[in-house]
DNA sequence: TACAAATGTGACAAGTATGTGAAAAACAAG
DNA sequence: CTTGTTTTTCACATACTTGTCACATTTGTA
């Protein structure tokens, strides 16, 4: 169907990462699995993964514990997370879902059923480019670098989220509610403020350019064409 | 704030889909409700509705089959659908997502989640820009924009909502009572003057077009065929 | 023409949205 | 725990919108 995605297994009991590689690769998936936390974070440092599968109860780091390390690294945090857990662990859920992830599927699980939700994860968003140029300002994506006018700025986590998505959409106006979702996690609420203050910040770190971020009243914001 | 978004919602339990009208109205959305399929389908006969959220479990036509039947139908194929199931109905949701259903919400689940699912749904078809063009205004709908004589013009909130009302219906009185309702939300109570300002203003800002914006005397305003 | 009702218009006050700096809170690293 | 960074919240400033009013002008009618 597409070029495929590469998916990380971590996962401790063998006969379910099995079944879980198996019925993936057979939808077209690239798999790898691995037993534990720390084997999961040295794979993630040698190869890069679309999407990571974490049992919660693992010995030694837990799920939550590489969600958690994922999330605040800058190279992986845009890599989507999938969260297997066991019947009653309703609090991990809910931990798990403030700390980014995307989905999570509850065992016993049918082995189409989770197929079917890491196609939906991989689905939404499948245009991501590497490089964005736009004016002098030049956006790589992977390496979570931005260049303005060819000079290096320091851009913090949300305010290089929030600039792709604007200039990603570029001429059409971003409202306050797609904003939250796209750049904050959905769950998260978080005052509509907090916006404009990051808004402000990143107005001044791209020089000249902040003015190209526009303000559209009772609206939201804009990066004009 | 935009245009509010008509949703069906077919759910037998009086709690939940209490609940779920109750929090979906306070975003904004007009929510109608009915307790069964075969209520469900002679609604969507009367009424257009964006989108249904259905329930699985459902005592005589279930879920899956409204899906079916919505979709089997052109004139309600564009309508989306969201499906409530509950824990560990998996088939049934495999089987939803094969028959083109948008996205599904596990109970329990936080209104919050829902409510977010639902913009996200119904944002998606947005993307399409929609223009209208009338002699030598063009409204970018979507953006906000207005360009007169292809000179962007700034209108506020009000002027804006009025301006479309105005063009939508072209050639047609819009009387005082109506453009409340449509451009002022119908519950604030104000005075009829206030139009007059802001046609006043209108006009204004339109330059030349604003002689196309006829008083009827006695009854109301409307932009000139 | 005179009159009353309806509408146009400019000014203003109240309301609302956004900008901004700083403090507080959350977080990560040592 | 402490430190430094990032993120969020808050309070205040500012700029823009909106509704209302008073008065001017127009319109229809007698």
């Amino acid at each position: 169907m597409n070029t495929s995605k590469k998916i990380l297994i971590v996962e401790d009991d063998p006969n379910i990462s099995k079944l879980v590689e198996y019925n993936l690769q057979k939808s077209g998936f690239k798999t790898t699995s691995v037993d534990s936390g720390e084997k999961a974070i040295a794979m993630l440092q040698k190869d890069k993964f679309h999407l990571a599968i974490l049992d919660i109860m693992l010995p030694g780091m837990d799920g939550l514990e590489i969600c958690k390390k994922i999330k605040n690294n800058k190279k992986l945090s845009d890599m989507k997370i999938l969260i297997l857990t066991a019947k009653g662990e309703e609090v991990d859920k809910v931990l798990g879902f403030e700390l980014g992830v995307d989905d999570y599927v509850v065992k016993p699980f049918s082995p189409r059923e989770l197929v079917l939700r890491v196609k939906a994860i991989l689905r939404r968003n499948e245009t991501v480019k590497d490089l964005i140029l736009c004016d002098g300002i030049k956006i790589d994506v992977k390496n979570h670098d931005v260049f303005v006018d060819n000079k290096k700025t320091e851009l913090t986590a949300m305010e290089f989220k929030l600039l792709v998505t604007l200039v990603e959409n570029k001429g059409n106006v971003q409202t306050r509610d797609y904003l939250l979702e796209e750049v904050w996690s959905s769950s998260s609420d978080i005052t509509t403020r907090t916006i404009d203050t990051h808004i402000k910040r990143l107005r001044q770190k791209i020089g000249k350019y902040g003015k190209k971020i526009e303000t559209v009243r009772s609206l939201g914001y804009r990066y004009i064409d």
